[in-house]
DNA sequence: CCGCGATACTTTGTATCGCAAAGTTCGAGC
DNA sequence: GCTCGAACTTTGCGATACAAAGTATCGCGG
């Protein structure tokens, strides 16, 4: 049941459409990884140490995620500096181990067909 | 100057500079997963039926990755209607698995710290 | 108090690149 | 011979990643 996205995967088996452009972007994706190690949220100088990006990209990519749910920015409203907190948000969270998920299916399917093309070229996926 | 790009993976422990943007976008990493699983090589059509690209679509990402050395492109000499088969040299596999690498550890680093993201957020700030 | 530099963030411009629609060539069928 | 269609190829548009430059605030020294 509820094979209907499964059926065009069938079709197309090395499509892996499930593979976020969102999320897939580099930056965005060392991100996100640096933002699901540290839960309580990192500042926006902490991520640019961490993934080695420059200012304006660093913004770039923390507003389109942002934009799409994906983390929350809250600045510190103290008096003091206002640092910006950059937190994965749940939905966020989700859909990026959703994302790891097709990028394991992708690692695995690569394994699996190397042993295959190790040992010998059967039949080339004759039929599917 | 290699080693100077390990210190920069101490320093940006997530930058994830190993990942190859050549391979990294989602239509030619489809394409090359294609080609790891048929070592004896694909024809134009049947890539892009397994990875549900468009004819315009696919014959870039072919050039991208053939002027990369990643794939090789033979036409059929014979008197019949010219198949370009597709096939993966061996660097191009090379490089296709070092790039798998870099993914495996990104899964890890995630999985990993996530573990430690599920115990509990002890403290909401880390510094105070 | 006022300038000076540093830090945190933002804006802007460019160059790259993914994407698909249209074009071209060749073979098969009528 | 002409048409239809499949296999490639070319072209143009739109999105976006990237970084350099700009703005605002804080801390320090005069």
């Amino acid at each position: 049941m509820a094979e209907r996205r499964d059926k065009a995967s069938a079709d197309h088996p090395f499509a892996y459409e499930g593979l976020d452009r969102v999320i897939h972007e580099r930056a965005r994706l060392s991100l996100l990884t640096s933002l699901v190690a540290h839960p309580q949220g990192l500042t926006f100088a902490a991520l640019k140490q961490l993934c080695d990006l420059t200012d304006g990209n660093l913004f770039r990519h923390l507003q389109t995620l942002e934009s799409e749910g994906i983390v929350s920015a809250a600045k510190t409203p103290g008096t003091g500096r206002p640092q910006t907190l950059v937190r994965l948000t749940a939905a966020g969270r989700r859909r990026y181990f959703d994302y790891l998920a097709v990028l394991e299916t992708v690692i695995v399917d690569a394994a699996r067909n190397t042993q295959l093309a190790r040992r010998k070229p059967p039949r080339a996926s004759s039929r599917g």
